[in-house]
DNA sequence: TCACATTTGTCCGTATGTATC
DNA sequence: AGATACATACGGACAAATGTG
């Protein structure tokens, strides 16, 4: 006679330091431990897991790595927690552009797609302040183009202030993504002035469509404001 | 009189790990270490860079939460190249949204936006084996739920089928996560058999749009379905 | 400017656990 | 079932960085 033995499972299937870094991150989750909080030096954190140091300093470099944590050395140094996980996201998916798993049409097919989405929501939730934001963006983006510089940061600002008044944290998150991609992409080739004059042009374009709530006009300029970018690679 | 110290860059920035998990991965990158590949043992890895064991551990810890490598325990065990970026991508995703508190709402706003987006490039683009595999995913939610059974896993997997079917690798890495998301909220929820055979039949639906091409209705159909999750929630 | 204390960074030696043959 | 070849883990030591007095 024998019983169903999944109902067994394995004591162990961790190892050391993740339990240790899922207890802390389970912490940081339930809001115990807060950002600017600092954890206790190396050497304590393992006297108090019971645990070797190693296996303390494992379990910190997955939490600095997955954007939980940052580590400072010296007098005054140590641990403290900081969120920085979109970043975090950014690399990754730096690296998996890096291993070509994206091609370029297929990003801007989806970079499409998806900030439509993001300008449709942004129509309906926008208030003052994201109007405020976009103008102010779109005038210094303006005053460098004057003086025949290029404005690529702010580009790439204006579509993350989009997603801000698109007023959704699921938004703002995966166009933080598609903008780490994109910026990968363009570090690429060099600053193009005629094409920054340009994309300033859509952007007050598609910010006056916005505010006059012409949804049609609007999506229809991103679109090929962003449809735009095949010919710069 | 000074210069612009910018020029002066530190002679030591990264720490030692950091150095030696960058010159693997870019050994990856570069294609000298190809998927299957078993890097050496960790004491052999310290010798030949010059570093302890320690240090060895803590890069093989980075490349591997980033998703480059796989370690395996025992004898036959070791470090091996397997690419698992994306998998990882959708780890971090799910702690950004776990830290941001993200709402039903806005979360399901989000997901019938870009939801709609992936099935409409997965209509274009979807081949033979894809509408198989979708087609299979529902044949077995029916057995299931002609047995009375939920079949919640089936009902996940066939949004990421679709994502498949779009064969654009952003759609794939965003829905990933949508997933992730969504799989978190559910949980929270018991099973609902009723709300599962509503969602198969919703599913099949949804194919038999897209097999025929009927692109709105196909649209429309999905965004129904995944409305009706507010319901449960 | 110079010691000094603190904390991470790094290395070594050793022991244990674990999966395969 | 036992030998084997790995990763895993512990403890101790020193190096390096960094802010303070």
């Amino acid at each position: 006679m024998s019983v169903d033995n999944t109902i067994f499972k394995p004591v162990k299937t961790q190892r050391t330091f993740e339990e240790v870094s899922s207890t802390i991150k389970a912490l940081i989750f339930d809001g115990t431990l807060q950002s600017g909080d600092k954890l206790p030096t190396e050497t304590v954190l393992a006297k108090q897991f019971n645990v070797g140091r190693q296996t303390v300093r494992e379990a910190l470099r997955i939490l600095e790595l997955s954007g939980f944590i940052i580590v400072k050395k010296g007098f005054g140094g140590g641990t403290i927690i900081k969120d920085s996980i979109l970043n975090k996201i950014t690399d990754l998916i730096r690296d998996a552009f890096q291993m070509e798993k994206i091609s370029v049409d297929e990003f801007i097919l989806a970079r499409v797609a998806i900030e439509k989405a993001i300008l449709n929501s942004a129509i309906d939730n926008a208030d003052d302040q994201d109007i405020k934001a976009l103008s102010d963006n779109i005038d210094k983006a303006n005053d460098l183009i004057a003086k025949k510089k290029v404005a690529i940061d702010l580009h790439f600002e204006f579509h993350s202030l989009l997603a801000n008044a698109s007023k959704n944290s699921v938004f703002v998150i995966v166009e933080g993504a598609i903008n780490a991609i994109h910026r990968n992409l363009r570090s690429r080739t060099p600053p193009d002035f005629k094409f920054s004059k340009t994309a300033a042009q859509d952007h007050e374009k598609i910010l006056d469509a916005l505010i006059k709530k012409e949804r049609e006009k609007a999506i229809n300029l991103l679109e090929e404001h962003i449809i735009k970018l095949k010919g710069v690679y």
